[in-house]
DNA sequence: GCTGAAAATGTAAGTGCTTACATTATTGGG
DNA sequence: CCCAATAATGTAAGCACTTACATTTTCAGC
């Protein structure tokens, strides 16, 4: 049906090989010839079949972003955005993109398997299942906002610790000395670098941090809303809440503002990953902001890197900034 | 490097034939030739590739979600829903999925020309050129969320003039008469119906709506939340504002609360799309809940039909739902 | 005009699977 | 026990490219 390399060789005179060049590599074939060729693919409607040169390559080009359905979806902003970014540098770079979520982990395994993909960007906490069959298939892997010690795989991370130090420093510079910590059940790795951070930063400042300054809910607006009620009704209530992330920073509001309480006030609340709600709510929620683009380029770049047997750091990390806005 | 089926059928000691049919048409072998297949398979780590597969049988099983940049992103919540629920239900179809934003709509095509992808799902407002390009190569197209008059492509929408209508009727049922719209930078199909549908209601009950009542910003928060003062300044202001979609109610909410007005007792908001947003601000949105998911779902499943060439109704609309909360 | 190196092109053997067609094995009646 | 139908398997020709290697052209320098 569509036409193929040996119709455009007989149309245009030359040899297939010399088609095949003309097409990977036009400048390896003389300029008449070149233009023969082309002339004769645009009669013939003709254009390479992708899947065949893989076949001949033996490489497709092809990666894969994995989402781990765990703690992150693409309905997730902040997943969403990198993905975005990934998808962009994908393209860049020459490279088709994959995207998979971890639901669909036995297919994306085998759509690996199955030689389709050169390498995959894992994002959200990888399982150590996956990553070794990757290995054990010889598919490059990059870890995206998550770290595995015991693995050697290069990864991309944002800053969590010294993010959280920031948005610390800065309720502790507004004078707030009882502040807490609403943890969402996010990713054991982020969640640990953000408590640590936090834990650290009060206490350097003289502040022993308990259990009574940390919150823990669902990742949900109401959860979260329930946690901060609960946290603000004790005898001496925190002056500030630090939200795990945005939404659950958004909870933190509606509860106070339920209770009666004025933002920035009466209680300083901050949030993080600096997402669009930030800017939804009522008064605007300061944010640690994570650099999701950077972080998608740097996966991108690190794979090409791997796939082309360069070298690649082992740990990249993004740096955060802390975005004021009006509720701290 | 990787077994090949030449590798499995010398190890099991029938031909490569029969080692194809084992692992694309298993009920073919007899049980025992078929066993035997198998246990050589996984002595070598054998698995089929993928490329040679649809090498020889002229197809790939792939599809693309392809969404239009201007309009609409993975970033938008929306869009995201819709992609989500593609993707799951691509993989129940066992189809691969390829996801790409316009932006590289050259590359999009260029993948699709190469045969790499069968058919296509185009989110967003569609541009001609483009499906005439995938027409004429042959690629089944299916819209989502669009319409393209004049086009013979079968599409599944969201039913805007209907939610527009659910809408209007609450704000009417809730005894309010004076009632505004501001209407974001959509897709000028998505606008339209939501627009008429505005019009036509207020009209069936008596009231012309005139230029007055209609706002028109970006779409942000804070263009929503200027072209909501604006409307709130006027002589006779409106008891009710509908927000073209959520991120622009949440600029009205904004607005109204920072003029001092209460919610929903001085002025009901609406937005639609019902998007995480409406439970994330204070008080939550009423908003006209639109079904991503059966969107994707429909969008998968025709573009199924029409690649096995079984009947597909022209026009799929899912039907929306007002979801009321408190902001009216 | 001749020569040899470099550039351009051609030849043909893969790449790993599917499948039409040919061949062989199985089996239920008679 | 044989036969024909049917099931199971085998043979080998694609599928549309790439590329190592062989051959031919080109052309600068003499």
């Amino acid at each position: 049906m569509d036409a193929t390399i040996y119709d455009v060789s007989r149309l245009s005179g030359v040899s297939t090989a010399t088609v095949s060049r003309t097409f990977s590599d036009p400048g390896r074939v003389r300029e008449a010839t070149r233009r023969k060729v082309f002339e004769a693919a645009e009669i013939l409607h003709y254009s390479p079949n992708a899947i065949a040169r893989a076949m001949a390559r033996q490489r497709t080009d092809k990666i894969a972003f994995l989402i781990c359905k765990k703690d992150a979806t693409i309905l997730d902003e902040f997943y969403a955005r990198i993905c975005e970014s990934i998808m962009r540098r994908a393209i860049q770079s020459d490279r088709q993109l994959v995207i998979s979520t971890a639901a669909d982990w036995a297919q994306a395994a085998s759509t690996a398997q199955n030689k389709q993909v050169e390498g995959v960007i894992l994002g959200g906490s990888a399982q150590a299942d996956m990553v070794s069959e990757f290995q054990s298939k010889n598919i490059a892997v990059v870890l995206v906002n998550h770290r595995m010690p015991g693995f050697d795989l290069p990864c991309v991370v944002s800053d969590e610790y010294g993010g959280m130090c920031l948005a610390v420093e800065h309720l502790l510079r507004r004078g707030h000395r009882s502040i807490a910590m609403i943890a969402g059940r996010l990713s054991p790795y982020i969640a640990g670098e953000r408590y640590n951070a936090f834990l650290r930063v009060m206490r350097e400042h003289g502040i022993e941090a308990g259990a009574g300054h940390i919150g823990m809910c669902d990742p949900t607006v109401e959860s979260a809303a329930s946690a901060a009620r609960e946290l603000l009704s004790r005898e001496n209530r925190p002056t500030a809440i630090l939200g795990g992330n945005d939404v659950i920073a958004a909870g933190v509001l509606k509860a106070a503002l339920r209770l009666g309480l004025r933002v920035p006030e009466d209680l300083a609340v901050v949030g993080f990953d600096d997402s669009t709600i930030c800017g939804m709510v009522e008064p605007e929620l300061t944010s640690v902001h994570i650099d999701c683009r950077r972080i998608g380029e740097l996966g991108v770049d690190c794979l090409h890197a791997l796939l082309n047997g360069e070298e690649c750091p082992p740990v990249t990390v993004v740096p955060a900034a802390l975005r004021v806005r009006r509720s701290s």
